[in-house]
DNA sequence: TCGTTATCTAAACAGTGATTAGATAAGAAT
DNA sequence: ATTCTTATCTAATCACTGTTTAGATAACGA
């Protein structure tokens, strides 16, 4: 046999291989996705460095993602789906009462974005990405827990839904995203004082979803 | 004299030019980069494109901005200063009720972001950006305007700033803030039908906006 | 007219995404 | 076991990017 190593890659990050193959190339290459976007934010990912990483050379993940936007997708995806589950968790924190369970899906929303920056930005970013039906899929997964929440805190049928609660909806959606992305992009340093999260999290998120009302206080328009 | 023609790039964007020096190149570059910007989008940017089309050498804009970053910078305070302009012509247009006032400064806010869409995506990609004085002070311009806005709909001085009413106005930062980058990145196509600009205004921002309501709202909490 | 400074070019470097032809391996069919 | 087919990866290349460097050119003040 003899199999010589193989090392397509000079940088220091190259994984070492005794096979041809890599086995699982298009595990690999999302693991090493996810890794540089944490790591150096959405800008700095570059395909090459995270074949790289993965120990392969720069034309490999052409195979398994077509091109940067593809991989990237698939990170997006499952950056969405794990959105879902947030949502699904900090829901049912909120306890028994609508109201409060829409309050604390907000929390777990902005949670997400702290906890995955670069990811959340990344799923934001359309021109980054590639529109799949899959993609698509994860994303409306994730707005309708967002529409739920509103409709039982406005005590509401999901079927009835009109032009005014889906406005609700987009209300309670652009506030939380709003404010995710103003606290990542740092705008709030100046402001607040310390950009720490424990600041946020503990004042003025619960006096900003405390405006997450119920289109019952829409009737005076 | 026989100044012959310089093309010093062999795009068909390249300005002719009779002089060795452009004369105002400084300001031809920021015209280039928001129109490029306008054109293709914020991610479409390069030095180098905004450099052929104000027909002169890759190397030239480092003279006048250093980097790309630097180029990017200028056009953000122009960009804050014109978004401050929008804020203020909106608030006025809001009649003499501070909270009517304050509505409609948030449809400023929102329009600016549609008639600016990578311009304003820019303002608030801090990767792109050098964090100037300048650019923090233009900033923080826009900001004290939504500030106002909010005391006033609030009946508060500003000297009297606490944590409850610095939250207000995050919040309704937050809400308009992420409406426009929501729409802008798409994300409402699926869901609100067309995405041409008279549905949201006509319909769903004036819902959305009567959220912007004045901290007395959170004396429940 | 001369020196100084401001402004720009030319050339080069390392890095990028993407494409292509071809190498290598794995598995099925015979 | 051998061959064919397909999946997977490499090597080489292209056009493009941002940035740096040395040097060319012009404008300006003494």
């Amino acid at each position: 046999m003899a199999t010589k190593k193989i090392t397509p890659s000079t940088g220091k990050e190259a994984a070492m291989r005794d096979t041809y193959h890599h086995g699982d190339l298009r595990l690999a290459l999302i693991e090493a996705a996810e890794q540089l976007l944490f790591e150096q934010g959405v800008d700095a990912f570059s395909l090459r460095a995270a074949a790289r990483r993965a120990g392969v050379s720069p034309a490999a993940p052409a195979y398994h993602f077509g091109d940067a936007a593809g991989l990237l997708t698939e990170v997006a995806i499952l950056g969405f789906e794990e959105l879902t589950r947030y949502l699904i968790e900090w829901t049912d924190k909120g306890g028994s009462q609508p109201i409060a369970r829409l309050r604390s899906q907000g929390q777990g929303y902005i949670h997400f974005a702290y906890a995955n920056r670069a990811r959340f930005q990344l799923m934001f970013r359309k021109d980054k990405l590639r529109q799949t039906a899959q993609l698509t899929a994860a994303s409306k997964e994730t707005f309708s827990h967002l529409q739920s929440a509103v409709c039982r805190a406005a005590n509401i049928d999901e079927k009835d839904i009109d032009a005014k609660i889906l406005a609700s909806v987009l209300a309670s959606w652009s506030i939380v995203h709003g404010f995710a992305y103003l606290a990542l992009d740092g705008q709030f340093q100046s402001i607040a004082g310390s950009d720490h999260l424990d600041v946020f999290f503990d004042t003025y998120i619960p006096l900003i979803l405390a405006q997450l009302t119920p289109p019952a206080a829409l009737k005076e328009t």
